[in-house]
DNA sequence: GCGACAG
DNA sequence: ATCTTGTCGC
């Protein structure tokens, strides 16, 4: 039996900055970094936000596509305030209301999820794609544009050349080269997950472009979301 | 003490 | 994240 890792964990906000990094120092042991994943996944999601400063919104968008076609076979949104202060490290606390808001309006169930931002390599060992795996049971990926935590050496310039994310004299992530000549992408464990198989999800999911096309259409969507309550009022909901 | 710092 | 013109290259 593929174990969840434990009982559900209940998503708390933090009080503040002190409270938020406790959260995460009691919630890192909890990760399950070996996986497997499911072998074939049917679907996978990505999540991403985006945010309008000037008016304090936040739009969330979740897209589930075929894990084949990459075909967009379902997608939600969440529009409402940014619930934590911005801080380096402490990111989910930010995000991870209107995310799982927008999950839970979805009408089918991923089986993997890859969350815009890191993993594993993370300061505490729990990043946003960590915490999300262990709040809603299922597998997840972080991918990350740009480094939060590590050093590195290469990878190759061709499309799938890697090399080994560390910090602290442990290997946190992968860093990625998912088309020729691009900058790399930095892909870590979530949960359920063992890092080699993250890094071929990724790569499956990276046909084209340089960053997945799961992030691609949460992007896409939760930008929309965004000029949409702008243009029709302002008031928040997501429908 | 000084800088760095996912989105 | 977001604010933004032009520019290099396929």
């Amino acid at each position: 039996m593929p174990s969840t890792g434990g009982p559900p964990v209940p998503y708390l906000p933090p009080a503040d900055v002190a409270e938020a990094r406790r959260v995460q120092e009691e919630l890192r042991s909890r990760v399950d970094l070996v996986g497997p994943g499911p072998a074939a996944p049917a679907t996978v999601a990505g999540l991403d936000v985006a945010y309008a400063q000037d008016r304090d919104l936040l739009a969330a968008a979740v897209t589930v596509l075929d894990a084949t076609t990459l075909d967009v076979v379902d997608e939600a949104v969440c529009v409402g305030r940014p619930a934590f202060p911005y801080v380096p490290g402490l990111f989910a606390f930010r995000e991870m209301p209107a995310l799982l808001a927008a999950l839970d309006r979805l009408t089918t169930r991923p089986e993997l999820l890859v969350c815009d931002g890191h993993g594993l390599a993370h300061p505490r060992r729990f990043g946003l794609a960590c915490h999300l795996g262990l709040v809603t049971g299922l597998p997840t990926i972080g991918v990350g544009k740009t480094p939060l935590v590590g050093s590195w050496t290469g990878p190759g310039p061709e499309r799938g050349d890697s090399a080994d994310l560390c910090d602290e004299g442990e290997v946190v992530g992968r860093v990625l080269r998912t088309q020729d000549g691009v900058r790399p992408v930095f892909v870590s464990v979530g949960h359920r997950m063992g890092l080699d198989e993250a890094v071929e999800r990724v790569l499956a999911l990276t046909p084209r472009y340089r960053l997945p096309e799961t992030t691609r259409t949460a992007d896409r969507l939760c930008r929309r979301a965004l000029a949409d309550a702008g243009a029709s009022g302002g008031d928040l909901g997501g429908r």
